[in-house]
DNA sequence: AGCGACATTTGAATCGTTTCAACACGCCGA
DNA sequence: TCGGCGTGTTGAAACGATTCAAATGTCGCT
């Protein structure tokens, strides 16, 4: 690999000279200018960028952490970091922390030691000690936490209108004409799904309905799991809501497991709405009516905040905290089922 | 952040001993290690990898280039190649080509000033001038390219076992008793898709049934396109296939489209399956049958083969070419038409 | 006591850039 | 003719680590 140097020697000029034409931060003449573009073409020289960065003490490099990019969800999100850190001609170096905090707290090491100019994190599902995040903020590395946001700690975030979100999907089984909805949640140890469950719960009590506690199925983001729970509650045909909303992508694959285990079809049986979308390619399924998120957008929006935070090196005043709003695909599952539709036509 | 230096003032001893302490490749008295380790606790010191990098010249990171990490088969290929990376201790930076050329040899170019120590490429489909390869090759970066692999360039490889994947495939859609099938490619262009291609072939040829060139529809990577001309295809109900095979990932869901536009069922009207998985889940589907590629084994092994190559420092002897078998998942779509089991019923 | 052998420890050079102070060189105005 | 200015150009210091040769102890042995 030719360094800066080679470069010189074989145009003939200082070093410096060669750094003012690559960086174009001072002026250079033009045939001096031309000789030293003919040397780094013919070398084929590539600026070392980490000699640079030790220099300048800046990498242009933002680390994104998410729990697993193999869920669809995550990509996208990345891909609207990518996008922003472009126009400002940061790099981003994407990491999985696999939903663990002793992970996530390595991730987060290495990518200190890396030197990224800031973090973008998506909290781990197991709860996170606030001292991992709270060193990086003294030590001067920018945060911004997406879409899963701490719950007490002061940091910049952006996410969705959880609460407002989820109510739109219950609304939207309530609006249908479904009245017994069960709601399945992921942990609600993260905040996320608290919030959503609070929408869920406002938007029953609001048409009148009853809050349920046996409507209430709290379950984790393992759909194998989900799917136990929600089979146990759906073998007693008497004991069946109208329509299940799912706060989540997981989940909802869960219940979803759990409908064709049992046999039953949706909306036929069962109507069914859920938060995130679904990679289902394996399911016989008519569509599904979700909650969209615009993952891509929190990503751009995340990583727009952590430049312009950057940039100004200011973290010292009050975080913002950027709710987007979801919208919500109305397809065929949240319809009515078999048994109601017979009811509709009979009282018509 | 502080320095070697800040540490080594603290505990009141050398640089170096800071140093060999942190990297343990020199022995320290232990007194002097604990004082160390206390006065790294005590900043909050993390070491500053560029400042290791530059002096050691090792940067223990490789480069992915991937055509989108939001198509779903990516980010396993990603984990896998993470995963392997990490056994060495190497992170790796994750970036989308969006399969242009001139993006590729921006990210070629940028990986290449990060001093990656390797590259792995999944190639654009935009035809890449292998010129942007040979200047990597030279300046002794380790390359190796996966899933879709150049023509005739040399370099290691990773992929599936295209030909005989394919050939699986439609070999099981003439067990099924599918006679009139078609075969849906993406771009010819790509090598990977000449030689599935050249599978379904075969396994028409050896199945006695003759390669109509009405039969064979070129299509490309975006799912619209591939549906309009599927749609035009599936239009006139006499002319139509009993069975669909479609290459890859993009084109098989342009084929699901085209079968919702058109009103077909599957495998009811036509029976269908696909080379590599799906996102469908806007779609009302049976199961699909596809062909599954071992993606997150692809990425580990190549991987595996570029630290290997890094670590021996030779790229000089016979490139490495492993082919990763795919296995066929049989589910719902690719049975027999509502057609075909009353023809079998009448006839058994 | 003196000496060599061994085990630590030290300090300086080095990696490839950027950047800043200093320098060179015309050219203009006095 | 000369001082001063502006435009280009140069060379060396610095960034924060690693590493190697040299220095410093320690100890056993004669």
């Amino acid at each position: 690999m030719p360094t800066i140097k080679e470069v010189a020697d074989l145009a003939g000029v200082a070093v410096g000279t060669v750094s003012h034409v690559i960086t174009g931060s001072v002026p250079v003449s033009q045939p001096l200018r031309l000789k030293v573009e003919a040397a780094i073409r013919k070398l084929d020289y590539h600026p070392n960028h980490v000699a640079r960065s030790l220099k300048t003490s800046k990498t242009r490099t933002l680390g994104i952490i998410v729990p697993d990019m193999t869920i669809p969800y995550f990509p996208k999100v990345i891909r609207g970091a990518e996008a922003a850190a472009r126009t400002c001609n940061y790099s981003v170096i994407a990491v999985n922390s696999d939903d663990s905090a002793p992970r996530q707290k390595e991730l987060l090491t290495l990518l200190r030691s890396q030197r990224v100019e800031g973090i973008l994190l998506v909290m781990a599902a197991a709860p996170t000690p606030m001292t991992q995040l709270s060193g990086l903020v003294a030590a001067g590395i920018g945060l911004v936490c997406l879409d899963r946001i701490p719950d007490r700690f002061r940091v910049d975030t952006v996410t969705v209108e959880d609460t407002s979100a989820a109510a739109m999907g219950v609304e939207h089984l309530i609006a249908v004409g479904h009245r017994r909805i069960a709601i399945v949640t992921g942990p609600v140890s993260l905040k996320n799904e608290r919030e959503r469950l609070l929408g869920c719960e406002e938007a029953l009590r609001t048409a009148g309905l009853p809050v349920d506690e046996d409507l209430m199925w709290h379950g984790n983001l393992r759909p194998e799991d989900v799917e136990a729970i929600c089979r146990e509650r759906l073998a007693d045909p008497a004991r069946r809501p109208d329509a299940i909303f799912s706060t989540n992508g997981p989940t909802g694959l869960g219940v979803l497991r759990a409908f064709r285990a049992e046999g039953l079809r949706t909306p036929g049986d069962v109507a069914f709405a859920t938060f995130d979308e679904l990679t289902v390619d394996d399911l016989f399924l008519p569509a599904i009516t979700t909650v969209v998120q615009p993952a891509y957008d929190i990503g751009f929006r995340a990583a727009e905040i952590l430049l312009k935070r950057i940039e100004e090196g200011g973290f010292g005043d009050e975080p913002i905290a950027i709710r987007l709003p979801a919208s919500l695909k109305v397809r065929d599952s949240s319809g009515l089922s078999a048994r109601q539709q017979a009811a509709a036509q009979s009282s018509a």
